[in-house]
DNA sequence: TGGATTTGCGAAAACGATTAAGTATGCGGA
DNA sequence: TCCGCATACTTAATCGTTTTCGCAAATCCA
């Protein structure tokens, strides 16, 4: 590896001449300058991570941390996309990300630990247990942090809109005609009751009437969950009269549930799903869904943490929140043109 | 942040004594160990990845290169899988996961560059073009790599069985009595060769002759190119009675043209995909499909990586194939019952 | 012309660790 | 008693940068 004593031996300069040429500091004549950058470039010179972060103490390195309860991880399209786009866009910014997990070398240690260790200048924390006291360590570590779906005080949040989206959702649903609503929803998290209350909201403002047994509790991106479920809506004495599932993917199970009754969406019964993902408008008829939008999920999460690393007097701590939007397709009914 | 400096100075030591007694060196006494590893523990000491990488080279990281082609990236579920099991095999041993990228700082430079930037032990290299100069310069510098389903000579790399997968894939169709195929293949690329040969020798070797207009361009994960070229197949004056789709996802283009064309599966035609990713478990019916063993393939690109990294000498460098299994479905009609 | 100021560069310390080489101590054996 | 040799530690150099401070030469102003 070509360093910068190199680089100053080659060109009769001092690595300090070197290092500020290199680095654009002002007090540097234009042609050494020059020449130096020049030398640097024929000799294929690069920066040492290491050695730069040591003395910096900047890694312009961001954390991932990023464990799923259900294994799944990376398999859940939502998962893979926020994960995707915080890449980009930190890439974008000069920044590498590492994830963070619970091994250094042969050892266990904490999430924060492994932080120190890799020298990381802040932290984004999504879809993990946020009661998990590990996690909670980190959050309060006073590392930059920003957390993705979960709210904590003085720290920045990136959140998806879950109650709008929901209740927006619903409004449609209802807009349509529809008076008579199933709701499947995922394990107990703050996402599901934001979707709730999203969605109560908007049937108690619009007057519509909700079920108790309509209620049911299925899991995310669990087929085999939604199906049964489903099959258990179905055999109600009065069959609701449009179904919602915990997401796109889940949605699956019910689908295959439906049609298996003999029933027909969306003549005989209607049905939406949330995240938008790319399945969603893949399947025949194409679903309506909410869609999450998460490349701005991901993109504002590094922006922030960014943003915070950089200008840590200025920016100012608080929750950002990014809209969705229908995505329509031809699994609900139109019961008012009937 | 607690540095050795620290825990010697609490301890009566020198520094050299702590490092010592934290790596387990030998000419430590007992005490003197003991002492030093719980004020260590006590004080909250963690290594400086920095420091430590700086002085030894070795920063116990992995760069992983993983383009996608066409966008989509991580959404594919075959790369997040492998992927994740890349990053789950690494830090069991140990190893941090960066993703390669051309940025370093607000700067554009080579792969190679921004790996000798960051000193990562050694490169994983998996879905990108392999004919982009800019990825055979890293391939070539030295640096310990591994390539997943592509080889170069020379270098380690870890392939899925694309050859025996769709040959053992075919079989299996024929053997259910299937003598008329028809293949959408994806892009032209060296997985798309090989599946295309293990196709040919399984009809060849079973007398199974293949007509040309039954062999259409279609492309990886794309539902929209696949749901034209079914059409195209059922058009024919004489349908195939068997497809093989490029994959599980663009399957679900195929499976929309034959619903719409009026035909069921499998009992008017039937169905094959590739890949067995989640989706093809919960559609109904269930697709039969050849399964990779993504868990194993990253598992495996790590694992040699990391042998080539800590044991230079007494690696071998080869390729190591993984094999997949027969996915069986309900989207094969067995013809020989009839 | 002479003092003040600016400009351009170098010397050296520091970041936190590792490691080769050196030193003090104790102990056994001849 | 003295040598030899472990044993247990310290000293100091080093990895590749960054950055403060200092200094000489050049430039400016009166």
């Amino acid at each position: 590896m070509v360093s910068m004593k190199d680089i100053a031996r080659q060109c009769g300069v001092s690595v300090a001449t070197v290092s500020k040429a290199l680095n654009g500091q002002q007090d540097i004549g234009r042609e050494t300058r020059e020449k130096i950058r020049r030398v640097a470039d024929e000799m294929g010179y690069m920066t040492n991570a290491s050695a730069r972060a040591l003395k910096t103490s900047r890694s312009y390195n961001i954390g991932v941390l990023f464990v799923d309860p259900m294994q799944g991880g990376l398999a859940h399209e939502y998962f893979s996309s926020v994960l995707d786009s915080i890449r980009v866009e930190s890439e974008r910014c000069g920044y590498d990300i590492t994830f963070i997990n619970r091994n250094v070398g042969r050892r266990q240690t904490s999430y924060l630990q492994h932080c120190l260790y890799r020298g990381v200048d802040g932290v984004v924390v999504a879809s993990v247990d946020f009661t998990d006291p590990m996690v909670l360590e980190l959050i309060h570590s006073g590392l930059p942090v920003v957390t993705i779906d979960h709210m904590f005080n003085g720290r920045m949040a990136v959140i998806s809109d879950n109650v709008a989206g929901m209740e927006a959702l619903t409004r449609y649903v209802v807009g349509k005609g529809h008076r008579d609503l199933a709701f499947i929803h995922g394990e107990q998290t703050t996402v599901t009751d934001s979707r709730l209350t999203g969605f109560f909201r908007a049937c108690e403002a619009l007057g519509v009437p909700v079920r108790e047994e309509c209620i049911l509790q299925g899991a995310y991106h669990d087929v085999t969950r939604c199906y049964e479920a489903t099959k258990q809506l179905l055999a109600l004495p009065t069959r609701p009269s449009c179904i919602f599932f915990p997401d796109d993917f889940s949605y699956i199970g019910g689908y295959n549930a439906i049609v298996e009754a003999g029933l027909r969406i969306p003549e005989d019964i209607s049905a939406v799903g949330y995240d938008g993902i790319r399945l969603a408008r893949v399947v025949s008829p194409r679903l309506t869904t909410w869609q999450q939008n998460t490349p701005a999920l991901g993109r504002e999460a590094a922006a922030r943490l960014i943003e915070l690393i950089e200008h840590p007097k200025t920016a100012l701590i608080d929750r950002y929140v990014v809209s969705g939007c229908l995505l329509e397709g031809e699994s609900v009914a139109d019961l008012t043109k009937r």
